[in-house]
DNA sequence: GTCTATAGGTGGATAGAC
DNA sequence: GTCTATCCACCTATAGAC
């Protein structure tokens, strides 16, 4: 049996990789940059990855699975449709609080600028988180804990997407609570019982001016 | 007088600049870009902006200046929230229709990577979308034709994530479809009467599988 | 205002020793 | 697997002629 060891200098690459992508995009980090963090030269990281795009692509796989992987657990550690929905949004929300994008909605700004075989890896990340919610929507529905106003198809995309928007401007301003508002706005929609969400708040927001 | 002419070298470089931006973002495009398109050196492309900085932060406020200019048309060409909604939400469908993310979405996405200047006018444009949308979003409240479930500024907020996000989404499938889905979707939920949004469309997604 | 020419730096990537 | 050394393309930016 293989020893425990610290991740092998692939893993760290990815991760350091990642992070620079998280924060600065595809576009905005080098080798040279990778190099800095990991303490290994330019020179050795092409060894691990030949070419950037291969290593972009990796990157976009291993974060796939980790999601999908994710995903997996919420499904099994609860069961009602409105935890699992809010489970999601978390997951998006412990980036930002770690400083970081989402990895594929960062990549879709500069979709137009990535190999093909990225691009390709980026639709089907989104695909596969579509599907998942799809069903959670769908399953929702049956049981009468969530309401829907049309598709679930439609409505994980639109999840998809506000989650995504919501996350690029609470990043640029810096300010998490701005996506926790959004995430429960968000949320709120799909609840079958909606008076206002609280009242208090809306009277305070009143007071306040 | 100064008679009528062709756009001026200044603004023939920053409608270059922005539509290069809106597709490739600030960090995936170079002045050898914009020299190529405009048909003129690059010396002379920092004769007009002396550095990258100042043509991103040109940019930028122009590009709020012209939003603003819209937002102004649209408030005096109909009065209904639910049109100046619809209207706001053209406005982005509209470039996804002319291929571009929106300029300063894109911006946001390398937030961290621009010169603080840039971040700076970044948000004020924002900021300035915020203010605008709480206005409708309120005085639609008070009409009766819109019906919120947050304080205004919440709501004026997730809007702007949500359409930011839509058409990051829907350019990254290069499918403009995506977008008006999801913008009706959004809208749809201000909406005081929310019945099933089409009946009809739901039935036929169950018949098509 | 636009050009040629170039500086000085960094980009991704490779050769070959260890 | 990691290194030194290097390539060449490209980057932003400047100098100075016209």
């Amino acid at each position: 049996m293989p020893r425990p060891r610290s991740p092998e200098t692939p893993e760290r690459i990815l991760d350091v990789a990642e992070q620079l992508i998280q924060t600065r995009g595809y576009n905005g980090f080098s080798y040279a940059d990778i190099s800095a963090a990991v303490g290994i030269t330019k020179a050795s990281l092409h060894y691990h990855f030949p070419t950037k795009a291969k290593l972009g692509l990796s990157l976009v796989r291993r974060y796939r699975q980790a999601f999908e992987a994710a995903l997996r657990a919420l499904s099994t550690s609860r069961s009602d449709a409105p935890a699992l929905l809010r489970g999601y949004a978390d997951l998006y929300g412990s980036m930002l609080r770690r400083g970081r994008m989402c990895l594929c909605g960062m990549l879709a700004a500069e979709h137009r600028t990535l190999p093909v075989s990225m691009q390709r890896a980026l639709r089907e990340f989104f695909d596969e988180n579509e599907r998942w919610l799809a069903g959670v929507l769908a399953q929702g529905e049956r049981s009468g804990a969530l309401r829907l106003s049309g598709p679930a198809r439609d409505e994980a995309r639109l999840l998809v997407a506000a989650l995504e928007g919501a996350l690029l401007l609470a990043g640029s301003y810096d300010d998490v609570r701005r996506f926790d508002a959004a995430a429960a706005g968000i949320l709120d929609r799909l609840l079958p019982s909606r008076g206002p969400r609280r009242g208090l708040e809306r009277a305070t927001a009143r007071a306040v001016r």
